[in-house]
DNA sequence: CTTGCTGCAAAAGTTTTGCACACGT
DNA sequence: ACGTGTGCAAAACTTTTGCAGCAAG
């Protein structure tokens, strides 16, 4: 095994970005770096906010403004992803090492876990050759109760 | 044939709806009548905002809180569903009839294509079953490049 | 050095809410 | 009549943007 743990995509990535943002005669800032770090230390989905909460926490210290460009910037890198689950925020997720395609959306507790569905990809090439598309990025999302809030009786029933 | 096309349900979710109302101590109003009925005579997925121009344009005032407020009703009555595709605003759709699980979603034109994928009902119970979940919804969004877009030649390479 | 970047605060956009009055049941 | 609804405008909230000074290439 190569690098199969998960510190080695930091530097990778790190390289991915930097020749990105070259390539667009963009500049690689010590802020981008720290929200690239950042970024990468994710296993599941994020919020900005998010980010931001933690690198405040940390003392890394950056605006808000910057962390909505840079991502504007990862995302056009291709390094995150845009995950529609919440009508209230933009929630992303690295596009790399695991790009989970099932989303359980817990109603009752906003909880939200990531599943692998491998059959998704046969579907999502079926649709894309009737429709002539050439799929970027897909996902199924999932809403529904889980057991644990199912468990501590969200009533709904008067 | 009892209720094939498309005006006959029209009655029946009136119904529906006024049913929930009442269950829950609410009033059926002119204006959520006025909603429903807008909300009815949308094939795809829609905002908010369409409401709120199309019926002002037809002369059936309502208030954009109105729309809000009613949409939320119509969400918990199971009328309407989300559909999370854009992470400005949020879209619905109706639940009834038919419930599109597809999204082909063209990143170059912003499209929206409603494609069925009846494969994705055992592939959803599966990760339900898997992970004791009482689904309620759910949805394939796939993102891509339309042929219409690829054709007019949306070039992205230098 | 030149060009882009950051932080701040204000702006923009969608969705929510408080209030006074009006209406469905 | 009571309790809910409506409209309006302001508030709330996420995301974007203008600007003055700063830093990367």
């Amino acid at each position: 095994m190569t690098h199969s743990s998960d510190e080695p995509l930091t530097v990778p990535m790190c390289s991915v970005f930097r020749r990105f943002l070259k390539g667009q005669g963009l500049k690689f800032t010590p802020e981008r770096a720290r929200i690239l770090d950042s970024v990468l230390s994710k296993l599941g989905v994020f919020e900005a906010d998010e980010l931001l909460t933690e690198m405040r926490q940390e003392g890394r210290r950056v605006s808000k403004a910057t962390i909505y460009r840079t991502l504007k910037h990862l995302l056009e890198a291709k390094i995150i992803t845009e995950v529609l689950i919440d009508p209230k925020q933009t929630h992303y997720q690295l596009s790399v090492g695991h790009e989970p395609k099932g989303y359980l959306v817990c109603v009752e507790t906003q909880k939200i876990i990531e599943v692998d569905a491998p059959e998704l990809e046969a579907i999502r090439d079926r649709i894309c050759r009737e429709h002539g598309f050439e799929p970027a990025s897909y996902r199924l999302v999932i809403y529904g109760v889980s057991p644990e809030a199912a468990a501590q009786g969200h009533d709904q029933e008067a």
